[in-house]
DNA sequence: CTAGAATGTGCAGAAACGTGCAATATCAAG
DNA sequence: CTTGATATTGCACGTTTCTGCACATTCTAG
């Protein structure tokens, strides 16, 4: 086992367990102890994790990230949240991606809306429960933690099952040549397929999102109707975006 | 579980319950009150927390709001789910029905523990988020409003997929003659269909449970391994379930 | 006021840690 | 193929941290 493909096996696992008992780790490869507290230093020290008694747990802790997202930017989510609301007519079938942007999309959807909502989030599925008129349907498969929605092949084959008339995808990078992108490989292939699935794609951005990049590539701009975003129009990415032909609803009146 | 984690978990349950008391965390953790205490006055020192006699409360009091939600779950639901927890071991894979009992069956488990939990229900799926060590299967399907779970055939059909240990099976009624009861014919099928991937099928009835019958029935007693009860083991109800050959484990010692 | 529970402190054993060092493996140049 | 430089790994040892227990003290309910 090389010590690259070492440190990218304890990446992995404070991703998908949100910790790493250095013991525990070292007993599974049969190398000591030690080697695995180095590894887990110089991760610490490229600020990839974060060390303590007993090994180490994610620099964003998994857990708390939700949490915590929670709490970035939400006035700005809550605006694009409404102006995406906008796009919903009675009647249609909408696929919700997880996040809390579209969380927000659902606490600002009227709550006797007739419509069809079809999402791989429990969290938004659970949200769901206070609007009574509308029919819920959610994708079963294995749990992302990171981002509370279900994905991995059972959620893609689930997904092939259903159509819909809108698909309101979240994404962390949203830029002009690198297109839409997101922090996870798996996540990235759900978000294709549930593209796949419905007539329209509807980007949510919020302001911090716009002009981002993330690691993994979702889908290139040309395959979306649209970006809806609170950033200002005459910012120059926004301005970019629109140079490429992408239809931009801003919350600008 | 190391100890960075430890006070996070006091954290989160600071946020979503209110409140921490020493003794229960301790024997949930299964380590000394002592440990817990040191944790509650590190984060107090930090200003996380305040600290009471027995325990902790959040350090700001607009958290405090959740406590009502602490008083109205009832404590024989919390000890029917600590008796409950005792059943599942580690390694093992355990069918998670919904409702408040299963619900609160989550919040007992020890969050090291490593096994795989496959549910049907969006709450309790969001609940094991503060888990890391759990593998959370979503079974997918149209979303049955009352009690927050999928059913119907799509879910059904997902549900032959897969199979697992044990089945901990919440139900409105337990009734020594009438058996197993529920208030829907499509929650009953569903409900059903689990019970039938399950090795081990195992009833969860608070106090207020047994003796009850609801309209459409689940299952005959016969099929289920056991009933977990709050119920009082001398009460004649119980003693005819008894003599009826019913497993049944009662939270008295 | 009193009994029982919760608390803080000091202490000791166990576990984890960092550092220095030696053995081994890897690799490039000669 | 050999040699020397470099990196990796495991071990030893002294240090730090964590944890549970004992005991004296403080707090709360009745």
């Amino acid at each position: 086992m090389l010590a690259a493909q070492r440190k990218d096996l304890l990446l992995d696992r404070l991703a998908t367990r949100g910790r790493v008992v250095a013991k525990e780790v070292a007993e599974e490869l049969g190398l000591s102890e030690d080697s695995i507290r180095r590894d887990l230093r110089e991760l610490a020290a490229a600020g990839l994790c974060q060390r303590v008694y007993g090994g180490a747990l994610p620099a964003s802790p998994a857990v708390a990230a939700y949490d915590v997202r929670e709490s970035v930017e939400p006035d700005s989510k809550r605006r694009v949240a409404a102006r995406a609301r906008e796009l919903i007519q009675p009647g249609m079938a909408v696929i919700l991606d997880g996040g809390t942007t579209t969380l927000a999309l659902v606490h600002a959807l009227p709550p006797e809306i007739d419509c069809t909502i079809i999402t791989h989030s429990p969290t938004i599925a659970a949200a769901l429960v206070g609007h009574p008129s509308i029919e819920v349907y959610v994708i079963g498969g294995r749990l992302f933690r990171h981002s509370v929605v279900t994905s991995g092949a059972a959620a893609v084959e689930a997904a092939q099952a259903i159509s819909a008339d809108l698909f309101m995808l979240g994404v962390t990078g949203v830029h002009p040549r690198r297109g839409l992108t997101t922090g996870d490989a798996d996540e990235a292939a759900m978000k294709r397929a549930l593209a796949a699935r419905a007539a329209d794609t509807w980007v949510l951005a919020s302001v911090e999102k716009v002009g981002a990049v993330s690691r993994y590539p979702v889908l290139p701009l040309e395959d979306v109707a649209g970006v809806v975003t609170d950033a200002p129009l005459d910012a120059a990415v926004v301005q970019e975006l629109v140079g490429q032909g992408v239809d931009v609803l801003t919350t600008e009146r």
